[in-house]
DNA sequence: AAGACGGGGTT
DNA sequence: AACCCAGTCTT
């Protein structure tokens, strides 16, 4: 849950992930569509998957014993470099290289690291130093106190050089300049269209198989690249949110169900939609819909009153 | 070596 | 609006 997302969001899910499934076993047996729903929210959903692949894995095949090895723990889905070495630093104290968004800050600025730490050099360097500093005797304790340094003092901006406890190694000049990263990819705007279809309190969704894979959407409506006209009609919601390197404006139009797929489409109760995965901007577009729409009858309710 | 992959929070 | 985040996998 960690990879490339803030302590302070995950953790919410975390505790109602161990509460959903508190054993490799119950995580094994859960659906994906059950594993994604716990997921939605947080983003980068090939983390679930790869979870859920592991859990499958670690209860078949390791006989529900998770390895403690670092090259067995990278052998399986979703465990690279960093979080096969963490888990065996962290979880059976061994001595490893970590480098991850904080200790790579710290790195880079006590080694003078001027590489893009996002580039093969970069990281080959912060690695080669954090390789440097394990020491054997409190492996856990180490890589926790590199992991604190660089979330409480080496921070990103106005680092706390005055209090920093190793300040005299440091070799960077003017630690804010540090770390360097590649430049990004520019911005691409898209506009994407879906409906909204009801039948009674029944919505219709169809099923993802790019982005979001296994998650449910409203369904996709081909006129993207169209410019709104004034003959088209308007959409009954719009959005916009950024996905990766994309801008994307979401519009969406209210229509009768003519063409519906049951290969790739399933209506669904209202309170169903709350058991399965839907992503954030579906899931913002599907509820400010239910709530106009709630509006709107208490509004003729009390018209007629 | 570069791109794909989310979403919410901070500056 | 840009940047950030306990990275990994694919191309």
């Amino acid at each position: 849950m960690l990879q490339q997302t803030q302590v302070a969001a995950v953790v919410p899910y975390y505790n109602r992930w161990l509460r959903r499934f508190p054993t490799i076993r119950s995580l094994a047996r859960a659906t994906e569509s059950d594993v994604l729903h716990a997921w939605q929210g947080l983003g980068y959903y090939a983390r679930a998957r790869n979870l859920h692949r592991c859990s499958k894995l670690i209860d078949e095949k390791f006989g529900g014993i998770f390895p403690s090895d670092p090259n067995e723990l990278k052998s399986l889905p979703g465990i690279g470099r960093y979080t096969a070495n963490a888990i065996a630093a962290f979880a059976f104290d061994q001595p490893l290289p970590l480098v991850e968004a904080n200790t790579g800050r710290v790195l880079a600025r006590l080694f003078n690291v001027r590489d893009p730490i996002d580039s093969s050099s970069g990281r080959r360097k912060l690695w080669e130093s954090s390789a440097k500093l394990v020491c054997s005797k409190p492996a856990r304790d180490f890589q926790n106190a590199m992991m604190d340094l660089g979330s409480l003092i080496c921070i990103v901006r106005n680092p706390r050089c005055q209090i920093c406890p190793v300040r005299k190694f440091c070799r960077v000049r003017d630690p804010a300049s540090l770390p360097r990263k590649r430049k990004r990819a520019a911005i691409v705007p898209l506009i994407e269209s879906h409906r909204l279809c009801t039948i009674g309190d029944a919505l219709l969704l169809e099923q993802c198989y790019q982005r979001w894979r296994g998650m449910w959407i409203l369904p996709r409506l081909e006129l993207d690249g169209l410019k709104p006209s004034s003959l088209s009609p308007r959409p009954i919601h719009t959005s916009v949110f950024p996905f990766t390197n994309h801008r994307v404006t979401l519009r969406v139009y209210r229509q009768r169900a003519h063409h519906v797929d049951p290969r790739v489409q399933r209506w669904f109760r209202k309170e169903e939609l709350n058991a399965i995965p839907i992503p954030s901007p579906h899931r913002r577009a599907i509820n400010a819909f239910f709530t106009s729409k709630r509006a709107a009858e208490s509004h003729r309710k009390r018209s007629l009153e």
